[in-house]
RNA sequence: GUCCCCUUCGUCUAGUGGUUAGGACUCGGGAUUUUCAUUCCCGCAACAGGGGUUCAAUUCCCCUAGGGGACGCCA
């Protein structure tokens, strides 16, 4: 008999309070391919039950950003799955009942204490250098004077009854790490609204939902001895943990909004391909055993091992905070973010990488919703099937590092030119016009514009004016771009076209 | 304050009780490209500090510094 292995589920656990941000992407990134590396299953839970902080917004835009980075889930929101209903607000049901068999079997208890009087303790406690743990008063309370106070209604909490021991968290990244039982203390599981801890639900959920695999952030490794204690209350089996280091800014510091523009929906603005942007994060703490850091989404999930996990924090320092000053980043579109954006970062090099990568249709298909956002294009030319359109678009692609850049490159081709000061150094030289005429007859006797046809044509003027290599060259580039750089020059006039080539020489004559 | 975790080039990281401490991005130089970009080659650059243990420590232990986290009716 062969005994099947479980199969691996995991699950990000969002809570909608804010937009998803780098960190948190690469928590759900890491769940997602740990689970395609092991076939097994993507699960994503709303944890909403902070009332006060969640929002439907932030629940939309939570989801909207995962889809666009493509961690699709198996089981969740919008897909729905055997354990459904994937938000925690929709479940409090289940939370209350586990906690009312906690209660029956004397592993929780009804707790009476107010707010404020805690606050008083805590206080008393911290004063006496003593770590702010529940004291246990309501612990001792009896069932009838429990019964009393429940019939006259009076305001209560659910804590758990932590009793005293050694509690290990086996981890497959931080390894095995102790913790005492004495400063954890007798912690709420239900709250005095009726909703449950974030504790408890945690656990129940999990639990519920068959996940075996707990990913997160390292910053939950000192809730996993309270989730642990639960596990043991109801007798279910832990899942196997896994806490993995935080990412930090540019000043070391656990990533925040001050940081700017870690909401992922801002690189998708900004034109970072989705395949890029995973592929950066999956190396934030993670290295692929080959070491190949230019990988598809299929090369990173046929390496991924949360075993290979990093536990010393990551770096996200894609902007340059000393730049932004007081600026608040995340309040910036996409277009000023650039800025403040480092041009040489890892994610770009990556990012143009994988932009080269791209098919042709992809590529053009991604690229044009930020082509017509340049009103520098004639509304005629502005055509997904144009072809002279199109060639242009994949012969800059090379340039770019996100998509948003062609902004900066297309505008040469259609509007008019301002030749910039070096190229104005050339055509100002002795033999400066004397090339212009010449390159005017050559270019404007041409049926078929093309490079080959045009490069005949650098010949002759070539011949006629007794001038060739950088002179020559520099001197045509400035004429029919206005600039010193660019592309391949009878490549760069043919895609220009003969009308606009024309044109911009007749105006230097 | 108490407890827990972390620290390898500027950045992401590999790695080991004995290595010229490896790779990638950036940067510098060169080749190709009559330009820029691309591509290729070469180079700069790190084991936080101090004590141990050991024939030998970046690797194991302790301390210090720095960073992070928990001690919430936040998640």
């Amino acid at each position: 008999m062969s005994h099947t292995k479980p199969k691996v589920r995991t699950r990000f656990a969002p809570s909608p309070t804010g937009y998803l941000h780098v960190g948190g992407a690469r928590t759900a990134l890491f769940n997602y391919l740990y689970a395609r590396a092991m076939k097994g299953t993507f699960i994503v839970r709303i944890e909403d039950t902070d009332v006060e902080r969640s929002t439907e917004e932030s629940y939309n835009q939570m989801l909207e950003s995962l889809a666009w980075l493509g961690l699709d889930w198996d089981e969740g929101p919008g897909v729905g799955g055997p354990h459904e209903s994937y938000r925690q607000s929709e479940r409090i049901e289940i939370y209350r009942e586990h906690a009312a068999k906690l209660v029956a079997e004397k592993k929780a208890y009804y707790c009476f204490c107010t707010a404020e009087e805690l606050e008083i303790k805590k206080k008393k406690r911290e004063g006496m250098g003593l770590p702010p743990v529940y004291d246990g008063k309501c612990r001792s309370l009896s069932d009838e004077e429990v019964k009393v106070k429940l019939d006259q209604k009076t305001g209560h909490t659910i804590r758990f009854k932590t009793l005293d021991k050694e509690i290990i968290v086996r981890d497959i990244v931080q390894g095995d790490v102790k913790f005492d039982t004495a400063i954890i203390g007798d912690f709420i599981i239900i709250k005095s609204n009726d909703y449950p801890s974030y504790n408890f639900a945690v656990v129940i959920d999990d639990h519920l939902m068959e996940i075996n695999h707990v990913i997160r952030g390292v910053g939950h490794l000192s809730n996993t001895p309270r989730q642990i204690l639960i596990y043991h209350a109801f007798d279910w089996n832990e899942p196997a943990w896994a806490h993995v280091s935080e990412i930090v800014g540019s000043d070391h510091k656990k990533l925040s909004k001050r940081h700017g523009a870690t909401s992922i929906t801002a690189f998708r603005d900004m034109g970072y391909p989705r395949e890029a942007f995973i592929n950066y994060m999956s190396l934030l703490g993670w290295s692929p055993p080959g070491g190949k850091e230019f990988m598809s989404e299929a090369d990173i999930t046929g390496q991924f091992d949360i075993a290979r996990c990093s536990k010393s924090p990551a770096m996200f320092d894609v902007f340059d905070l000393s730049k932004a000053g007081e600026v608040e980043l995340n309040l910036l579109s996409a277009k000023e973010l650039e800025n403040y954006l480092f041009a040489k970062s890892k994610l770009n090099w990556l990012s143009n990488q994988h932009i080269r990568a791209l098919t042709e249709e992809e590529y053009l298909e991604r690229i044009f919703p930020f082509v017509s956002d340049c009103n520098c294009i004639p509304e005629n030319e502005l055509k997904k099937d144009n072809e002279n359109l199109k060639s242009i678009l994949l012969s800059l692609r090379v340039y770019l590092d996100y998509l948003q850049q062609i902004r900066h490159y297309i505008c040469d081709f259609y509007a008019d030119i301002e030749p910039t000061h070096e190229a104005n150094e050339w055509l100002t030289r002795e033999n400066g016009s004397k090339i212009v005429k010449s390159l005017f007859e050559n270019l404007n006797s041409i049926h078929d514009f093309s490079a080959e046809n045009i490069q005949k044509a650098f010949s002759t003027v070539s011949a006629e004016t007794s001038i060739k290599g950088k002179e020559l060259f520099m001197t045509i580039r400035s004429a029919a771009t206005g600039k010193v750089h660019g592309l391949e020059l009878p490549v760069y006039l043919s895609l220009l076209g003969k009308k606009r080539v024309i044109h911009r020489l007749e105006k230097l004559i």
